[in-house]
DNA sequence: AATTAATAGTGGCATATGCCAGTAATTAAC
DNA sequence: GTTAATTACTGGCATATGCCACTATTAATT
Protein backbone atom coordinates (compact mmCIF):
# COMPACT_ATOMS: atom_id res chain seq x y z
CA UNK A 1 0.00 0.00 0.00
CA UNK A 2 1.64 3.51 -0.81
CA UNK A 3 2.40 5.75 1.83
CA UNK A 4 -0.44 8.11 0.77
CA UNK A 5 -3.18 5.49 0.67
CA UNK A 6 -5.39 7.57 2.25
CA UNK A 7 -4.90 10.95 -0.57
CA UNK A 8 -8.02 9.76 -1.98
CA UNK A 9 -8.26 11.00 -5.54
CA UNK A 10 -11.39 10.19 -6.01
CA UNK A 11 -13.09 9.51 -10.00
CA UNK A 12 -16.59 11.14 -8.43
CA UNK A 13 -16.72 14.72 -10.03
CA UNK A 14 -18.37 15.76 -7.43
CA UNK A 15 -16.70 14.48 -4.48
CA UNK A 16 -13.63 16.00 -6.20
CA UNK A 17 -15.41 19.51 -6.39
CA UNK A 18 -16.44 19.40 -2.84
CA UNK A 19 -12.70 18.14 -1.11
CA UNK A 20 -11.49 21.15 -3.12
CA UNK A 21 -14.04 23.56 -2.02
CA UNK A 22 -13.17 22.56 1.63
CA UNK A 23 -9.39 23.07 1.40
CA UNK A 24 -10.25 26.48 -0.60
CA UNK A 25 -12.54 27.30 2.06
CA UNK A 26 -9.78 26.72 4.82
CA UNK A 27 -7.81 28.61 2.87
CA UNK A 28 -10.25 31.72 1.90
CA UNK A 29 -11.70 31.45 5.84
CA UNK A 30 -8.42 31.93 7.12
CA UNK A 31 -7.48 35.05 5.45
CA UNK A 32 -10.97 36.46 4.97
CA UNK A 33 -11.67 35.60 8.97
CA UNK A 34 -10.12 38.34 10.58
CA UNK A 35 -13.16 40.48 9.52
CA UNK A 36 -15.29 38.78 10.92
CA UNK A 37 -17.10 37.49 7.88
CA UNK A 38 -17.04 33.97 6.85
CA UNK A 39 -15.56 33.63 3.14
CA UNK A 40 -18.97 32.36 1.96
CA UNK A 41 -20.44 35.69 4.00
CA UNK A 42 -18.05 37.87 2.19
CA UNK A 43 -19.10 35.97 -1.29
CA UNK A 44 -22.56 36.86 -0.77
CA UNK A 45 -22.44 40.54 0.27
CA UNK A 46 -20.33 40.79 -2.75
CA UNK A 47 -22.96 39.31 -4.70
CA UNK A 48 -25.77 41.38 -3.33
CA UNK A 49 -23.46 44.62 -3.75
CA UNK A 50 -22.61 43.92 -7.16
CA UNK A 51 -26.02 43.32 -8.37
CA UNK A 52 -27.62 46.62 -7.27
CA UNK A 53 -30.60 45.55 -5.06
CA UNK A 54 -31.86 42.04 -6.32
CA UNK A 55 -34.62 39.92 -5.05
CA UNK A 56 -34.10 36.74 -3.27
CA UNK A 57 -34.77 34.58 -6.21
CA UNK A 58 -32.57 36.62 -7.87
CA UNK A 59 -29.45 35.99 -5.57
CA UNK A 60 -30.63 32.43 -5.34
CA UNK A 61 -30.80 31.43 -9.57
CA UNK A 62 -26.91 33.60 -9.58
CA UNK A 63 -25.45 31.79 -7.23
CA UNK A 64 -27.42 28.31 -8.07
CA UNK A 65 -28.43 27.87 -4.71
CA UNK A 66 -31.73 26.96 -3.05
CA UNK A 67 -33.97 29.75 -2.34
CA UNK A 68 -34.80 28.88 0.71
CA UNK A 69 -31.15 27.77 1.87
CA UNK A 70 -30.42 31.73 0.67
CA UNK A 71 -32.63 32.69 3.20
CA UNK A 72 -31.54 30.45 5.70
CA UNK A 73 -27.66 31.99 5.02
CA UNK A 74 -29.08 35.52 5.16
CA UNK A 75 -30.34 35.69 8.91
CA UNK A 76 -27.09 35.99 10.68
CA UNK A 77 -26.09 38.64 7.97
CA UNK A 78 -29.38 40.38 9.05
CA UNK A 79 -28.87 39.88 12.58
CA UNK A 80 -25.65 41.56 12.61
CA UNK A 81 -27.30 44.57 10.78
CA UNK A 82 -25.47 44.09 7.16
CA UNK A 83 -28.04 42.94 5.77
CA UNK A 84 -31.90 43.95 4.92
CA UNK A 85 -34.16 43.56 3.15
CA UNK A 86 -37.69 45.13 1.76
CA UNK A 87 -41.05 44.59 0.01
CA UNK A 88 -40.61 45.79 -3.18
CA UNK A 89 -43.69 48.50 -3.72
CA UNK A 90 -44.94 47.20 -7.38
CA UNK A 91 -44.93 43.05 -5.92
CA UNK A 92 -45.04 42.43 -2.53
CA UNK A 93 -44.24 39.16 -2.77
CA UNK A 94 -40.91 40.66 -4.23
CA UNK A 95 -38.38 40.99 -1.62
CA UNK A 96 -35.04 43.19 -2.49
CA UNK A 97 -32.06 42.71 -0.92
CA UNK A 98 -29.43 45.08 -0.20
CA UNK A 99 -26.37 46.28 2.15
CA UNK A 100 -27.05 47.93 4.84
CA UNK A 101 -24.15 51.27 5.77
CA UNK A 102 -22.57 48.57 7.73
CA UNK A 103 -22.47 46.15 5.47
CA UNK A 104 -20.97 47.95 2.98
CA UNK A 105 -18.50 48.81 5.36
CA UNK A 106 -17.63 45.38 6.06
CA UNK A 107 -17.63 44.13 2.95
CA UNK A 108 -15.33 46.46 1.46
CA UNK A 109 -12.79 45.13 5.19
CA UNK A 110 -13.41 41.90 3.87
CA UNK A 111 -12.62 42.47 0.07
CA UNK A 112 -9.48 43.71 0.91
CA UNK A 113 -8.32 40.20 2.82
CA UNK A 114 -9.93 38.11 -0.04
CA UNK A 115 -7.64 40.19 -2.58
CA UNK A 116 -5.10 39.14 -0.70
CA UNK A 117 -6.16 35.04 -0.46
CA UNK A 118 -6.98 35.15 -4.12
CA UNK A 119 -4.04 36.77 -5.15
CA UNK A 120 -1.63 34.22 -2.77
CA UNK A 121 -3.88 31.15 -4.37
CA UNK A 122 -3.06 32.61 -7.65
CA UNK A 123 0.63 33.17 -7.30
CA UNK A 124 0.67 29.31 -6.06
CA UNK A 125 -1.12 28.12 -9.05
CA UNK A 126 -1.00 30.75 -11.36
CA UNK A 127 -3.72 33.23 -12.44
CA UNK A 128 -4.27 32.00 -16.14
CA UNK A 129 -4.77 27.80 -14.97
CA UNK A 130 -7.09 29.71 -11.79
CA UNK A 131 -9.05 31.22 -15.12
CA UNK A 132 -9.21 28.33 -16.75
CA UNK A 133 -10.37 26.40 -14.24
CA UNK A 134 -13.07 28.97 -13.31
CA UNK A 135 -14.23 28.81 -16.79
CA UNK A 136 -14.43 24.86 -16.68
CA UNK A 137 -16.54 25.07 -13.21
CA UNK A 138 -19.19 27.66 -14.71
CA UNK A 139 -19.36 25.78 -17.83
CA UNK A 140 -20.85 22.83 -15.51
CA UNK A 141 -22.75 25.77 -13.21
CA UNK A 142 -24.25 26.62 -16.59
CA UNK A 143 -25.17 23.22 -17.71
CA UNK A 144 -28.98 22.52 -18.42
CA UNK A 145 -29.17 18.93 -16.49
CA UNK A 146 -32.67 18.85 -16.20
CA UNK A 147 -33.61 15.05 -16.33
CA UNK A 148 -33.05 14.36 -20.07
CA UNK A 149 -36.18 11.96 -19.87
CA UNK A 150 -34.33 9.72 -22.28
CA UNK A 151 -38.08 8.22 -22.98
CA UNK B 1 -29.34 44.93 -18.98
CA UNK B 2 -28.61 41.50 -19.99
CA UNK B 3 -30.88 38.34 -19.49
CA UNK B 4 -28.93 36.83 -17.62
CA UNK B 5 -27.85 39.67 -15.50
CA UNK B 6 -27.65 37.13 -12.93
CA UNK B 7 -25.86 34.43 -13.85
CA UNK B 8 -22.98 35.51 -11.84
CA UNK B 9 -19.64 34.54 -12.78
CA UNK B 10 -17.17 35.59 -9.82
CA UNK B 11 -13.45 35.92 -10.33
CA UNK B 12 -13.56 34.69 -6.87
CA UNK B 13 -11.93 30.82 -7.32
CA UNK B 14 -13.70 29.62 -4.01
CA UNK B 15 -17.29 30.66 -5.09
CA UNK B 16 -17.28 29.65 -8.10
CA UNK B 17 -16.65 26.01 -6.93
CA UNK B 18 -18.73 26.47 -4.16
CA UNK B 19 -21.41 27.21 -7.01
CA UNK B 20 -20.19 23.92 -8.95
CA UNK B 21 -20.54 22.21 -6.21
CA UNK B 22 -24.32 23.20 -5.71
CA UNK B 23 -24.82 22.19 -8.87
CA UNK B 24 -22.86 18.90 -9.11
CA UNK B 25 -24.96 18.37 -6.03
CA UNK B 26 -28.27 18.92 -7.29
CA UNK B 27 -27.58 16.32 -10.32
CA UNK B 28 -26.22 13.20 -8.46
CA UNK B 29 -28.54 14.11 -5.51
CA UNK B 30 -31.06 13.44 -7.85
CA UNK B 31 -29.67 10.41 -9.17
CA UNK B 32 -28.40 8.92 -6.52
CA UNK B 33 -31.22 10.04 -4.15
CA UNK B 34 -33.16 7.16 -4.80
CA UNK B 35 -31.24 4.82 -2.90
CA UNK B 36 -31.91 6.52 0.14
CA UNK B 37 -28.78 8.04 0.19
CA UNK B 38 -27.18 11.82 -0.36
CA UNK B 39 -24.37 11.76 -2.88
CA UNK B 40 -22.24 12.98 -0.03
CA UNK B 41 -22.96 9.83 1.89
CA UNK B 42 -22.57 7.56 -1.21
CA UNK B 43 -18.89 9.83 -1.57
CA UNK B 44 -18.15 8.64 2.21
CA UNK B 45 -19.43 5.04 2.20
CA UNK B 46 -17.66 4.85 -0.81
CA UNK B 47 -14.59 6.17 0.46
CA UNK B 48 -14.73 3.93 4.13
CA UNK B 49 -14.97 0.96 1.59
CA UNK B 50 -12.35 1.91 -0.53
CA UNK B 51 -9.70 1.85 2.06
CA UNK B 52 -10.18 -0.99 3.98
CA UNK B 53 -10.77 0.00 7.59
CA UNK B 54 -9.66 3.52 7.77
CA UNK B 55 -9.26 5.36 11.10
CA UNK B 56 -11.70 8.30 11.66
CA UNK B 57 -8.35 10.79 11.00
CA UNK B 58 -7.38 8.98 7.55
CA UNK B 59 -10.56 9.55 6.55
CA UNK B 60 -10.80 13.25 7.72
CA UNK B 61 -7.08 13.68 6.30
CA UNK B 62 -8.15 11.74 2.71
CA UNK B 63 -11.14 13.83 2.33
CA UNK B 64 -9.82 17.18 3.40
CA UNK B 65 -12.50 17.67 5.62
CA UNK B 66 -12.55 18.13 9.90
CA UNK B 67 -12.27 15.79 12.37
CA UNK B 68 -15.00 16.47 14.27
CA UNK B 69 -17.17 17.38 10.59
CA UNK B 70 -16.52 13.38 9.73
CA UNK B 71 -17.90 12.73 13.38
CA UNK B 72 -20.76 14.30 12.43
CA UNK B 73 -21.52 13.24 9.52
CA UNK B 74 -21.35 9.62 10.81
CA UNK B 75 -23.47 9.87 12.40
CA UNK B 76 -26.83 9.14 10.50
CA UNK B 77 -24.77 6.89 8.85
CA UNK B 78 -24.38 5.09 12.20
CA UNK B 79 -27.81 5.33 12.86
CA UNK B 80 -28.99 3.97 9.96
CA UNK B 81 -26.92 0.95 10.96
CA UNK B 82 -24.58 1.35 7.55
CA UNK B 83 -21.46 1.88 9.25
CA UNK B 84 -19.72 1.09 12.52
CA UNK B 85 -16.80 2.32 14.38
CA UNK B 86 -14.73 -0.29 16.34
CA UNK B 87 -11.78 1.15 18.72
CA UNK B 88 -8.61 -0.44 17.73
CA UNK B 89 -6.82 -2.91 20.09
CA UNK B 90 -3.29 -1.42 19.73
CA UNK B 91 -4.25 2.02 20.50
CA UNK B 92 -7.68 2.61 22.35
CA UNK B 93 -7.90 6.14 21.00
CA UNK B 94 -8.34 5.30 17.57
CA UNK B 95 -11.91 4.62 15.95
CA UNK B 96 -11.89 2.37 13.03
CA UNK B 97 -14.72 2.93 10.43
CA UNK B 98 -16.21 0.48 8.55
CA UNK B 99 -19.07 -0.87 6.22
CA UNK B 100 -22.02 -3.40 8.04
CA UNK B 101 -23.44 -5.87 5.95
CA UNK B 102 -26.31 -3.71 5.47
CA UNK B 103 -23.85 -0.95 4.41
CA UNK B 104 -21.83 -2.47 1.85
CA UNK B 105 -25.27 -3.32 0.24
CA UNK B 106 -26.63 0.32 0.17
CA UNK B 107 -23.41 1.18 -1.08
CA UNK B 108 -23.28 -1.03 -3.97
CA UNK B 109 -27.24 0.18 -4.44
CA UNK B 110 -26.09 3.69 -4.59
CA UNK B 111 -23.26 2.84 -6.61
CA UNK B 112 -25.11 1.51 -9.40
CA UNK B 113 -27.12 5.16 -9.54
CA UNK B 114 -23.70 7.30 -9.37
CA UNK B 115 -22.35 5.67 -12.12
CA UNK B 116 -25.65 6.93 -13.94
CA UNK B 117 -24.87 10.24 -12.73
CA UNK B 118 -21.46 10.18 -13.36
CA UNK B 119 -21.71 8.77 -17.24
CA UNK B 120 -24.23 10.95 -17.89
CA UNK B 121 -22.10 14.42 -16.68
CA UNK B 122 -19.21 13.57 -18.64
CA UNK B 123 -21.68 12.24 -21.86
CA UNK B 124 -22.10 16.04 -21.87
CA UNK B 125 -19.10 17.66 -21.18
CA UNK B 126 -16.53 14.86 -22.09
CA UNK B 127 -14.63 12.17 -19.93
CA UNK B 128 -11.37 14.05 -20.80
CA UNK B 129 -12.33 17.40 -19.94
CA UNK B 130 -13.70 16.20 -16.72
CA UNK B 131 -10.50 14.40 -16.13
CA UNK B 132 -8.83 17.86 -16.45
CA UNK B 133 -11.13 19.27 -14.19
CA UNK B 134 -11.19 16.65 -11.14
CA UNK B 135 -6.90 16.77 -11.90
CA UNK B 136 -6.76 20.67 -11.41
CA UNK B 137 -9.06 20.70 -8.55
CA UNK B 138 -7.01 17.61 -6.91
CA UNK B 139 -3.87 20.03 -7.82
CA UNK B 140 -5.62 22.50 -5.60
CA UNK B 141 -6.52 19.96 -2.89
CA UNK B 142 -2.88 18.77 -2.31
CA UNK B 143 -1.47 22.64 -2.29
CA UNK B 144 0.38 23.01 1.17
CA UNK B 145 -1.01 26.29 1.45
CA UNK B 146 0.20 26.93 5.39
CA UNK B 147 0.67 30.41 6.26
CA UNK B 148 3.97 31.05 4.27
CA UNK B 149 4.49 33.40 7.16
CA UNK B 150 5.45 36.42 5.12
CA UNK B 151 7.77 37.79 7.74
C1' DA C 1 -65.80 38.96 -9.68
C1' DA C 2 -64.80 34.41 -7.54
C1' DT C 3 -61.91 30.56 -8.18
C1' DT C 4 -57.70 28.51 -9.62
C1' DA C 5 -52.98 28.53 -10.76
C1' DA C 6 -48.52 30.39 -10.41
C1' DT C 7 -44.91 33.06 -7.99
C1' DA C 8 -41.91 34.54 -4.01
C1' DG C 9 -40.72 33.71 0.42
C1' DT C 10 -40.75 31.63 5.26
C1' DG C 11 -40.28 27.97 8.71
C1' DG C 12 -39.25 23.33 10.14
C1' DC C 13 -36.37 19.49 9.78
C1' DA C 14 -32.14 17.20 8.22
C1' DT C 15 -27.49 16.77 6.54
C1' DA C 16 -22.68 19.04 5.69
C1' DT C 17 -18.95 21.36 7.65
C1' DG C 18 -15.93 23.93 10.85
C1' DC C 19 -14.11 25.86 15.37
C1' DC C 20 -13.28 25.29 20.07
C1' DA C 21 -13.40 23.16 24.43
C1' DG C 22 -13.23 19.06 26.66
C1' DT C 23 -12.05 13.74 27.45
C1' DA C 24 -9.53 9.57 26.95
C1' DA C 25 -5.39 7.29 25.94
C1' DT C 26 -0.55 7.15 24.61
C1' DT C 27 3.98 8.98 24.53
C1' DA C 28 7.68 12.00 26.00
C1' DA C 29 10.11 14.27 29.88
C1' DC C 30 12.27 14.66 34.00
C1' DG D 1 7.30 6.17 37.19
C1' DT D 2 4.60 10.37 37.90
C1' DT D 3 3.78 14.58 35.26
C1' DA D 4 3.62 17.05 31.01
C1' DA D 5 2.79 16.91 26.04
C1' DT D 6 0.60 14.88 22.14
C1' DT D 7 -2.84 12.36 19.75
C1' DA D 8 -7.58 10.92 18.45
C1' DC D 9 -11.96 11.81 19.20
C1' DT D 10 -16.54 13.69 21.08
C1' DG D 11 -19.95 17.39 21.98
C1' DG D 12 -21.71 21.93 21.70
C1' DC D 13 -22.53 25.81 18.96
C1' DA D 14 -22.78 28.14 14.47
C1' DT D 15 -23.08 28.60 9.53
C1' DA D 16 -24.17 26.37 4.76
C1' DT D 17 -27.43 24.05 2.08
C1' DG D 18 -31.56 21.50 0.53
C1' DC D 19 -36.42 19.56 0.60
C1' DC D 20 -41.09 20.05 1.69
C1' DA D 21 -45.13 22.18 3.46
C1' DC D 22 -47.33 26.46 4.19
C1' DT D 23 -48.45 31.53 3.65
C1' DA D 24 -48.97 35.63 1.10
C1' DT D 25 -49.58 37.87 -3.35
C1' DT D 26 -50.35 38.31 -7.92
C1' DA D 27 -51.85 36.52 -12.40
C1' DA D 28 -54.85 33.63 -15.16
C1' DT D 29 -59.48 31.28 -15.95
C1' DT D 30 -64.05 30.90 -16.49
Amino acid sequence: MPKDAFSATSACNYATVRRAARKLGQFYDDIVGPSGLKATQQGLLYQISATGAPTMGEIASAMIMDLSALGHTLKPLIRDGYVETVADSQDRRIRRVRLTKGGEKKLAEAMKLWKVAQQRLEDRIGAEKAERLRSALDEIAKLDLDEPIAS
